[in-house]
DNA sequence: TTGTAGGCGTTATCAC
DNA sequence: GTGATAACGCCTACAA
């Protein structure tokens, strides 16, 4: 007893009857296939116009076995860095005719995890999870449904996965040779948790101070630790590197309600550069991602599954420091991109 | 034993089989129906687990004629404000068992609308628009098919649209007595283009100075329109209120590149209240708007949609001013709640 | 150029 | 408790 409601969306059945041909005409004809009069053709278009037919995306994933949409699934939308993969994603599934949804995981595996689920359930034709949180077992056992391609850093993607990243640990050394350049000492480095993207910045750090017999810190604060990122600029370090452009917006705002000038006290270096590093005072110095590219080569990658690719992909693109204020006592801005490859 | 599958995603066929039931039983017990042995049911989920079975959405909803899921536009995925919302919306969504899937309009009316079209092919439950750009036209079509509610302002919402919005134009008008109220005169309003909220601010903030015999100019400004926000800053104002706090951090910046002080030389005013205001520095004064309650009425309109209102929704939600070190010479914050409203 | 006849995977309505 | 069987809306051979 299905309560029919007011206003059903109407069937291609109806349309064909308006028009007065066959359902399987007015398919070929919706569709956009030739071999149908053109007078034919006209009919059923005004037909479906009328009445205004809209495919039933559902009836036609299952005929076809393929929806024609790529799943994206974002850690946390609240992130500008996703902004620009989202970018680069939209850009290439458009040239090739997909479409694109997003999931938003909400920074949590469990929830990132249920978006991939309900991604799978949709039946998309592949799954962008840009995200190093995710569960690698729920990504391997994604990609026995569907392809997947994974955005970040993951220690050990599984064989199934396709991985897109930017070599986070040259690009993090690469950051903290900047700062021993400029004369800093007493390093640490601040991350929200520990995650396998994470872990690899750490290593990178870690890499250019073991050159000068050196050592830091690695704090993991959480989300409203202003507490703790106060107690950290006053333990006495010179230079701090975050995890991402968010959190060093977030220690530079604490450094500044607490009376810590950046960067004659303490140098600052975000990580991803998106547009807010520009925005804010200090400018703030950060390690680039090419985004886009990523996201467009991540829509490469599943277009690459479905035409029989087995062979895991391991695309690293070069990251670009750029340096910024927060790192220099002038505020002018100096673009030292460290190198460019293509990744591929 | 748990042979790897193999080729296509496995259907509740093979699970039926597995199990040595019927499939209509292995639906049943899949679906945690009552009316199923509970040795049954366990070798039904046991099989499934085996398999790695996953439900096929779309024959589910061709089936069922509903999905599950609702579905939300967003107007711009890199502004903070539009995260706020989704928030809302996936709380609410999550308690009614309900997911919720994500379309990037990318600003663009055009786009805006073939992510409602997508959304509607998809068969959503409803659509949640988060933009005053989508089209009027396209989102009374759109209704025709779905539950629509937008959350953002319209001048003439369609009857059959939901509209939750905030109350544009007390809070720009309390914006402007505000600035009033520190002594500002020469007041200007700089927006992105033209939109029924970005009309209704500029009509709150005429409404303000109309009362003091005063009046102020609008400005509409693209995407990197560096030039003209300088221009502004340079044309003898000291008040600007921004259509929102993206808007207003662009001006900050280039105020500060142009060596234009704020708030000394002009005040700054932003709009949504995002993180973002928190963020920078001088802290932004901002109207703020409950995002997060907004986006749960949403989800409570298309419920009631659903269970067959058919008179439109119009609520609205008072704004309440934030005062930060924008607007004040102390960077010292002032929440200035104007008023709370339930907006029901 | 047009029509006919399955079939896609699930749910729902019956019988048994 | 359980199992056939008919929709659901569309696509795709295959016929006409």
């Amino acid at each position: 007893m299905t309560p029919i409601p007011v206003g059903r969306p109407p069937t291609i059945i109806e349309v064909a009857a308006r028009a007065g041909v066959s359902k399987s005409l007015a398919s070929r004809a919706l569709r956009g296939e030739r071999g149908v009069a053109d007078a034919t053709r006209r009919r059923i278009h005004l037909a479906a116009a009328e009445l205004g037919y809209r495919i039933n995306s559902a009836a036609r994933s299952l005929a076809r076995g393929r929806s024609g949409i790529v799943g994206v699934v974002l850690n946390d939308i609240g992130n500008p860095h996703f902004a620009g993969v989202v970018a680069g994603v939209e850009a290439e599934a458009c040239e090739r005719g997909l479409r694109t949804i997003i999931g938003h995981g909400a920074g949590s595996p469990t929830e990132l995890t249920r978006q991939i689920e309900t991604m799978l359930e949709l039946r998309v034709d592949g799954v962008i999870v840009v995200s190093s949180w995710a569960p690698v077992g729920s990504l391997a056992l994604a990609a026995r449904s569907a392809p997947v391609v994974v955005v970040a850093r993951l220690a050990e993607p599984p064989a199934g996965v396709d991985m897109v990243a930017s070599d986070d640990v040259a690009g993090a050394r690469g950051a903290a040779e900047h700062l021993l350049a400029l004369g800093r000492r007493r390093l640490a480095y601040v991350t929200r948790s520990t995650s396998a993207t994470s872990d690899a910045r750490r290593h990178g750090i870690a890499t250019a101070l073991d050159g000068v017999g050196l050592s830091f810190e690695t704090h993991s604060v959480s989300a409203d630790g202003d507490e703790a990122l106060a107690g950290i600029l006053a333990s006495g370090v010179d230079a701090i590197l975050a995890n991402n452009d968010v959190m060093a917006t977030e220690i530079l705002r604490v450094a500044r309600e607490r009376g810590v000038s950046v960067p004659a006290e303490v140098a600052l270096i975000g990580y991803d550069n998106t547009p807010l590093a520009r925005l804010i005072s200090p400018g703030l110095t950060s390690v680039g991602q090419p985004q886009r590219a990523m996201g467009r080569r991540a829509v490469e990658c599943v277009a690459e599954r479905h035409d029989g690719r087995t062979e895991p992909v391991r695309a690293l693109y070069e990251p670009a420091l750029v340096v910024r204020g927060s790192t220099l006592a002038a505020p002018r801005e100096i673009s030292a991109a460290s190198s460019s490859g293509s990744g591929r």
